[in-house]
DNA sequence: GTCGGCCCTTCACCGAGGCGAAACAACCCC
DNA sequence: GGGGTTGTTTCGCCTCGGTGAAGGGCCGAC
């Protein structure tokens, strides 16, 4: 189990021996009795009763902040075009802010040009140099951001952090 | 107020919104009916009904998080067009107060140019360019606080501090 | 090995449109 | 009247999207 399950205030010390140990753990709160606050995030707390479900959706944001603390946060792109990674930011242009969707949508998977081109140009691809010259306008922009635009020769593009490595092998 | 509190799931429109402009956010979760989850720790969802306590427990933990996410200190706008930052101040002229509140609602996220006109003008635009001469005016009362609007083409403006995130394309 | 073809990269260029900013003219409130 | 505020015009830059063309690396054919 990744999160520890911890009874408050019956288990005071070992929450603490959690703490700074930095594992996740949820807080089981009775009825009546105050939560111990903290603003770590691996931290959550709930009150007693509480369903199964409750009780699993609380471990499930835990699991996944402690897989999340470990990785690079993901960039984030919203409906304005913002891309968003580390504090910075860049705005993307129509086209590019859409096979920028898709490429997230496959983080860190191939995309096939054919998917890239649908995506971009929903009524059809002006013209067979068009999706190139994007690609490279997009390289530029999210170079900034440390995010790179790998080439699968005859396969597609994939996106990732710049410094992780891809032993290039076609 | 620094957290908002959200309704689920009637406002989840506005959850949306919330999560891509990075605010700290509260949803509240009626019975039966299962919680949106995310790892953000800036968001928390509680399970209702809930006594007034654990409410403010968890808005405590938020707005600690907000702090500790360094988002500390935000301009702050008056009713007079006071604006205030790091102990300086600028006061604002009528037209530009009125597209300040809408960009500082909006702190960090895209506002449209459609938006920023409704504001500032509610009773129609007088003319095609004034918004631009606006916000280049407004651009200059607000360099000696070290804040900052970013334009973000064909789709509005952005407010945010001067030496933060300077990046951006477009 | 060498050759040719395919795939990809990059540059230069153009037209259209969004945006910036100076200059000017009216206006309002003290 | 004077300073600050608001609206308008005008000029020009930059971005964006698309096209043509030059060039380079990889691969299979031979």
């Amino acid at each position: 189990m990744q999160v520890e399950l911890i009874r408050w205030p019956a288990e005071e010390a070992r929450l603490s021996e959690v703490r700074s140990a930095g594992l996740a753990r949820l807080v089981l709160v009775p009825e009546g009795v105050a939560p111990p606050l903290t603003a770590d995030p691996l931290e959550d707390w709930i009150r007693l009763p509480a369903s199964d479900d409750d009780v699993r959706s609380r471990l499930r944001v835990l699991e996944d902040r402690v897989r999340g603390a470990g990785e690079a946060d993901r960039p984030d792109l919203d409906e304005n075009g913002l891309l968003r990674l580390g504090g910075q930011w860049v705005s993307l242009p129509p086209v590019e802010h859409r096979l920028m969707t898709v490429l997230l949508e496959r983080y860190r998977a191939v995309v096939s040009r054919d998917a890239l081109a649908r995506a971009g140009w929903p009524d059809g691809i002006p013209g067979r140099n068009v999706l190139d010259v994007h690609i490279v306008r997009l390289r530029r922009r999210l170079a900034p951001l440390g995010l790179v635009i790998r080439t699968v020769r005859s396969r597609g593009y994939l996106l990732e952090q710049g410094s992780a490595n891809a032993l290039s092998g076609g």
